[in-house]
DNA sequence: ATAAACCTTGGATGTTAGTCCAAGGTCAAG
DNA sequence: CTTGACCTTGGACTAACATCCAAGGTTTAT
């Protein structure tokens, strides 16, 4: 059982975005002590954790509580609207690899680019490296390789 | 050469954002008419579809600014200088496509447990489906698998 | 030549996601 | 039995990212 302030600190939050979080009902310290503190499990570190990662790849909260919401349930009838929500979400998820994949490309270029070797390169911009078809790159053409 | 409005309906956004845009120095237009008006270039489009995509992937417009501003020169000694925020986005950039795939994988789990087949799967969650070791899968012990 | 549909600027307002503060309660150490 | 470091709540404040509004200028279509 962690206190606020130690599940904070592990995470780098501030004790205040946890009890936002919990305001905005993402995640809710599963006990309280007898004096009323808050005392998270394990369980809800890994929510926290959860949480945060969603964050840094660009889900707003409203996107993750709907993420944390989800239940496949075998009871539970409901079960096609739910798959609904999980398929729209995977697509959102492959089209931000898709993205990341062609920016990782780009920042590559860029850093090969940069001090690459002792000629160093031609101006180039990540714009120039994103717009350039890494499938079909044709050296003598292209901006932003070494030498 | 795009009017203001043009160019925000093509993408989907606000002349007001585009203005707001301009204002934080992200996306500033060629050319004014005589009038006065905003014409954006196809090259100002290309900026826009990087700001937007940058976005979805969770980059603040801080982040895209210093990601549009990276020159890589070859007379420009500051190189490594520009090699180390390269570094250091591609870095994050890797690090968002691994949660990314992470994520995937687990939505992929949920959709295949949902309604997956004529006994639908135990009572899971996003959680549980992240905390499933994807590489070493267990059938029967796993919460998540149809049937 | 005038209405409809654009555009300009500047400033106010809204949303999301925190962050801070005040007044007070809890707890462990000395 | 008090000092210091925690915790509680409620409410005010902030920053980032827009979005809206007012007053007025421009363009195009009839």
């Amino acid at each position: 059982m962690y206190r606020i302030g130690e599940l904070a600190n592990d995470f780098k939050v501030k004790s205040d975005t946890l009890r936002f979080y919990e305001k905005h009902g993402l995640l809710t310290p599963s006990k309280r002590s007898d004096s009323g503190y808050r005392l998270y499990t394990e369980q809800d570190k890994k929510t926290l954790s959860f949480i945060l990662r969603a964050k840094t790849v660009g889900f707003s909260l409203a996107d993750i509580h709907e993420l944390l919401s989800i239940e496949v349930d075998k009871d539970n009838n409901a079960c096609a609207d739910v798959k609904i929500v999980v398929d729209a979400k995977l697509e959102e998820v492959e089209r931000k690899i898709a993205e990341l994949n062609h920016f990782q490309q780009s920042l590559k270029q860029l850093s090969d680019a940069c001090c690459g070797g002792p000629g160093s390169a031609a101006q180039c911009t990540i714009l120039e490296a994103l717009e350039s078809d890494v499938h079909n790159v044709q050296p003598e053409h292209h901006h932003c390789l070494k030498e």
